[in-house]
DNA sequence: CTGAAAGCGCTAACAT
DNA sequence: ATGTTAGCGCTTTCAG
């Protein structure tokens, strides 16, 4: 049977103190003596006493709650993300309420109407993007919104994510300095801001070298559609000898295609590139080269970020694009006297 | 600058009705009038008015948020159910409060205490045991625990997994059908019910074949430690000629020494099965054969469980052990005149 | 069907 | 430092 809930008030009761006695006692910076703390302590715990945080965020107006929305949980950037969002959140005392949205399932305003709801203290937008509507609401209700991994066109919007530009060009260089001749891209969802980010990186690296792209399939980083890219693009005479493909978790199917059915060597007939370096990016079976996002920092980045302006409405919306290195594996063909 | 909060005494005001109606409009169920219907969904639509579910949760009990306790994400088991598992509850009109938690860093018991602070309605344990004594806390509290991939001997909680004994079993059978001489195993945590079970059943099927395992290592579902068993294990002479390992986390890591750093050919001179059938254990970099957990069913009736129990708090726990079946591909050698 | 009133468990003035 | 009081925003009797 459900014993009934213990309030503190039966505390208070127990030890024999006022009942905003209690309460002082489990609010951090509140003053209350040696002898009636002790008192409470004594009665909570046997009592099994712990406050509500519900009925406490009703007055605080604090719910030390994040809202997370996702979508992805495939792509493994994204678990990643998740898991160090929650335990760098969960150290500051707050805990992350989940909502799973897909861009493409045109249901982000709804959830985000349930996140308000919940009335969580911030709002992760770690996938999809907020239409204008949306952001102008959250703003009325004062809950502050990052993006995660992702980026609009609205400066009042507070977004963390990598330098997608800078670390396509990178790549872009690397595989024309290995002297490819034929280089195409395989692109993700082109509503999305990595995407666009990516390839309008990736193109000016091959402009400056007085190139274009060789060939262009979109995989919309879905696995099956990814395959089909590469399939169109490889099973033909004049096949590309390089292709960027817009993140890893495609490319791992690109390369699988490749390899597998259509029988060639990665790097020696094809070379691959990708962008994130998700964990299996550096299994040996795949050993590819790509971007590394740089998770810890992103996670720092946006958990800083929010807390600024949970603690501080006032304060300024930032944009951050962290540094993205190169990571050299085995799956693209190296320069001459590239230094291992 | 933040707008005031929007109440239902506002919208009441600018309807022209009492508060109580604006509330009943939002209680489904309740009886209110065509007219004031109308009202009320003109007033709360001009106003943006949305019900604060944590006041309402102070009154009726119920919070509409569910715990879930989870500690590894790289495990691509766990992003998948959770992916599932907050869908399935986003689609009851639930949501999912995530805890980050794991067993080694002994935090659960801290952990499931803030849980409780938040005032869930239910929780699910999908990663870590419950002490005994948090068992009989939530239990005290009304809040209802099913446990997710894990079992306690204790017949008081509802545990939803899968039957890791008889899947592990027909690996044993399929592996000693195919002829194998030297059956080693990798084992996982031994602390997880999965693991022990895992075990016993292996060892079931080698002993109805009047053998059992030439080796055994552990490598704690950690790929690092599944890294070293799998160089202890194999590299020396009077090696294993097949091994199973006891999750397909740990698979992948085995495979990759056995291939790449031990030159050995993944089947023939040693096969390799794992468990799960998580997402890349279909990559053909991998092909692995294993046996699939059926996260779809185990959500379902993990969710169904749950609400069960929130719903009707007298209810019996249950233990399911949802059948698994083995998945045949290509890690390991196939018994003659296998069906392909 | 509707409004008035009570109160969920807590914090935050306000006195003392 | 402590107790008293007044709500936070909502649902739910209770009258009418």
């Amino acid at each position: 049977m459900a014993q009934d809930k213990v309030t503190s008030v039966d505390v208070a009761r127990l030890a024999g103190v006022s009942q905003s006695a209690v309460s002082r006692y489990f609010t951090p910076g509140s003053s209350v003596s040696k002898k009636t703390a002790e008192k409470v302590r004594e009665a909570a715990k046997t009592l099994g006493y712990r406050p509500n945080i519900l009925a406490r965020s009703l007055i605080t107006g604090r719910s030390r709650m994040i809202g997370l929305v996702v979508a992805y949980l495939e792509n493994y950037f994204y678990p990643e993300a998740l898991e160090k969002l929650s335990t760098a959140l969960q150290a500051e005392g707050y805990h992350v309420l989940v909502f799973m949205a897909s861009q493409t399932a045109g249901n982000i305003d709804d959830v985000l109407a349930e996140i308000l709801d919940y009335q969580v203290d911030g709002i992760i937008m770690a996938s999809a993007a907020l239409s204008s509507e949306l952001s102008t609401r959250c703003q009325a209700a004062g809950v502050p919104v990052v993006l995660f991994n992702r980026r609009q066109d609205d400066p009042s919007l507070t977004a963390i994510g990598s330098d997608n530009v800078a670390g396509a060009r990178a790549l872009a260089d690397f595989l024309i300095a290995a002297g490819h001749e034929r280089i195409a891209h395989i692109a993700g969802w082109e509503g999305a801001s990595t995407q666009r980010d990516r390839e309008a990186g990736f193109r000016e690296g091959l402009a400056a070298a007085g190139r274009e792209l060789y060939a262009r399939e979109l995989g919309n980083f879905e696995p099956e559609t990814a395959r089909e890219a590469a399939r169109r693009m490889f099973d033909r005479p004049g096949r590309p000898d390089a292709v960027f493909v817009a993140n890893d978790h495609m490319a791992f199917f690109v390369m699988d295609v490749l390899r597998f059915e259509l029988g060639l060597s990665v790097p020696d007939d094809v070379s691959v590139v990708g962008f994130d370096d998700v964990p299996p990016a550096a299994w040996p079976a795949y050993s590819l080269t790509t971007v590394r996002q740089r998770a810890n920092r992103m996670v720092e980045e946006t958990v800083s970020a929010l807390l600024e302006l949970i603690e501080n409405p006032g304060a300024d919306a930032k944009q951050i694009a962290l540094e993205a290195p190169l990571i050299v594996r085995k799956s693209a063909r190296k320069p001459e006297g590239w230094a291992s």
